[in-house]
DNA sequence: TTGTGTTTTATTGCCTCC
DNA sequence: GGAGGCAATAAAACACAA
């Protein structure tokens, strides 16, 4: 033991088995603790330490005093005090008192510690020692209850993630099908003849100076080009770009700098064609969409819908 | 009865504050 | 430098299943 430990010892140990078997008792000098202190706290399972007094010097302890001044000189408590320390439990009517007492103030004066020392018939060390476990044990019970907290919360946000993880599968597994769906649809509209394409053509501005044009065009009458609608090349291309290029996901079967595959390989529309439908402005009337962006059409790279996590 | 896990009491060492 | 708090730990007491 260290410098704070001033146990009383230095006897060979004794039995307590022993001892309880001369004494008659199932613990051999409990009756005589029982009847010593003043107070009603001591049961027959109070505690006494033979150590730990290093802290409380000269505090004094009225059962310890009481017991000295009355049972000094006795054979067995000579016995009992020179035999290594024992631990003893607090009685239930001693853990109550100090409960109550934690309760008020978890924290303790010199002076309330003296007091309940008193009171209960036990060392000012060991209420301080009670004080101290008993915090730990709040402490203890209190980050149990917190990380509870967290993790509930956490279990919940979980499954809100696991949730729009699934919806966000589901609406891109759809948008891509919509996009297959709309090739297959222009390339079918596309083989159909020449006069299609130079309508598109001429639909379409050959440069960004041209918008305006064709802002005109598009105001004149804005359902008749198909370039207009959602079947352009340039929305499906601009829809599969803001599908897995802005969302930082590899486009397996897609290459954005490109344009339409099927259509290009195919011939049913020339090149430049392709080139101007890539610069062809967004207008108001042909995306309709309160967030269009020069590269969103419709899908704000702030919105969520259409924002897709890589995860 | 015994082995094992949990709770309670106590100690030790370090730190902070006055 | 002493007092007191705290974290880590030891060890006794206790609970309980096998």
């Amino acid at each position: 033991m260290g410098g704070r430990d001033l146990s009383v010892g230095g006897g060979a140990p004794l039995d307590l088995s022993m001892m309880m078997k001369n004494c008659g008792h199932d613990r051999p000098l409990d009756s005589v603790f029982a009847s010593a202190p003043s107070n009603s706290f001591l049961g027959p399972g109070a505690m006494v330490s033979f150590g730990a007094v290093g802290r409380d010097k000269g505090s004094g302890n009225s059962f310890y005093r009481s017991f000295e001044m009355h049972e000094n000189g006795n054979k067995y408590l000579d016995d009992y005090f020179s035999q290594p320390e024992k631990k003893r439990r607090l009685s239930v009517d001693q853990v109550q008192f100090l409960e109550r007492n934690f309760e008020v103030e978890n924290k303790l004066e010199p002076e309330r510690k003296l007091q309940l020392a008193n009171e209960l018939g036990l060392q000012p060390r060991q209420i301080a020692v009670w004080f101290q476990n008993r915090r730990a044990r709040c402490k203890t019970k209190h980050l149990e209850t917190e990380y509870e907290t967290l993790h509930s919360s956490y279990t919940s946000l979980k499954m809100d993630y696991d949730c729009l993880l699934k919806e966000n599968e589901k609406l891109k597994a759809e948008v891509l099908h919509l996009t297959h769906d709309a090739i297959a649809h222009d390339v079918e509209h596309a083989s159909s003849g020449e006069s299609d394409a130079k309508e598109l053509s001429e639909a379409m501005p050959t440069s960004a100076n041209e918008e305006h044009k064709v802002s005109k065009n598009e105001e004149q009458s804005s359902t008749k080009s198909d370039v207009t609608n959602e079947d352009s090349p340039r929305l499906r291309h601009e829809v599969h770009h803001s599908l897995f290029v802005e969302s930082g996901e590899s486009s397996h079967d897609f290459d954005p700098s490109k344009p339409v595959l099927s259509l290009h390989e195919e011939g049913c529309l020339n090149e430049e064609l392709l080139q101007r439908a890539y610069v062809f402005p967004k207008t108001e009337d042909a995306y309709c969409h309160p967030h269009a962006t020069s590269c969103g059409y419709g899908f704000s790279v702030e919105d969520h819908a259409f924002n897709f996590w890589s995860y």
